[in-house]
DNA sequence: TATAGTTAGTTGACAATGTCAACTATTCAA
DNA sequence: TTGAATAGTTGACATTGTCAACTAACTATA
C-alpha cells in the first residue's frame, strides 16, 4: 500500500474502463474489423516473428495448441495466413501472413491510429505528453506481471 | 494529425496490450472470478443504480435485450443477483444485486486493487502520480467517443 | 537400429455465450 | 377500446474455445 496519489481504486476504475472501451466488446464491437480479437493478435503475431509456430501463437494468445489452431483454421479459410511446413523439422507448421493479410493488418493498424488520434487530438498537447509517458511506463510494468 | 510526441502508434500500442492485458483472455484469463467481464459489469451496474433494469444492462454492455436477459439469468442461477418487478410498470424489470452479489463484487474489486497496486508499487512515486492524471484524462476523453 | 518417450499439431465432442426472430405481457394514445 | 409501442423472455442457431484422444515426426537410449 504505498501508493499515495488519487489512490489505486482510480487507476482499478480507469483500466477497467479502457478494457471494456477498447475490448472486443467496446464501442460498436469494432476492434479488429472481421477479424476478432485473438485472430487479429495472431495475424500481427504471425506477421512479426516470421517463425511464427502454432505453438507461439497458442502462448502468445494464451489459447491451447487446439484453440491456436482453431483461429488459424479461420484466419487460413479467409486467406490472411497459410500454413507452412518447414524443413527443419516436419511436425512444425510455421504460420505465413498473405498479401492480402498485410494488407488488412495495414489498415487495422491505421484505423485504429485514426481512432486514438481522434481522441488525443482533442487533449492539450502537455497532456499529450504526459499520457504518452505515462503509457509507456505502466505497459512496461505489466508486461512483467507474472 | 496534430500530435507530437512519441506518436500515435505508440499510443495505439499501449492501449492494445493494456487491453488485451486485463481483458478477459489476459494474464490467466483472471479479470473477474468466477464471472465473465459482461458479467461482472451487469452485476456492477446493477449494484450502482438501483434502478438498473433489463434495458440499463443491455445498453451499458452492448448487447441485445436478449444478451442482457441472458447475462442476468446466469447471475441469478448463481445466487448474485435477483429480478424484481416494480409496481410502477409492470413490463419492467429491475436488477437487485444480493447479499452475496454485494460481497462478491467487494471482494473482486479488493483483487482487483491489489493487482493494479502490485504493479504501481514498483514505479516510481512521481511517475505513479503521473499515471494516475493521464489516466483519468484519457479515459474522460474515451466517454465522449461517439 | 529398434524402440520408447517427447513434442507439434489436429480433430471430434462438447460447453459457454451471444444473436435473431418470434413470442407474451403491459402500457400508452387516440 | 383497440392498435401501436415498449420491456422482457425464449427457441433455434452460430461462434468460439476447451478437453481428450489421435497422428506424425523427432530424440535418446539400449
Amino acid at each position: 500500500m504505498s501508493i499515495h496519489f488519487g489512490s489505486t481504486k482510480d487507476i482499478s476504475t480507469f483500466i477497467r474502463e479502457i478494457t471494456w472501451h477498447f475490448g472486443s466488446r467496446g464501442l460498436k464491437g469494432e476492434c479488429c474489423g472481421d477479424l476478432s480479437q485473438p485472430e487479429y493478435r495472431a495475424l500481427c503475431m504471425a506477421s512479426e516473428k516470421s517463425k511464427g509456430a502454432m505453438r507461439m501463437v497458442a502462448k502468445s494468445l494464451g489459447f491451447t495448441m487446439s484453440g491456436a489452431s482453431r483461429v488459424i483454421d479461420r484466419l487460413e479459410k479467409m486467406g490472411y495466413a497459410k500454413r507452412k511446413r518447414i524443413p527443419e523439422d516436419g511436425r512444425v507448421c510455421c504460420i505465413e501472413v498473405t498479401p492480402s493479410g498485410q494488407t488488412l493488418i495495414k489498415n487495422l493498424s491505421q484505423e485504429y491510429d485514426n481512432r486514438i488520434d481522434k481522441i488525443m487530438s482533442k487533449i492539450d498537447p502537455a497532456m499529450q505528453e504526459i499520457i504518452g509517458t505515462a503509457l509507456r511506463s505502466f505497459v512496461k510494468m505489466i508486461k512483467q506481471e507474472d
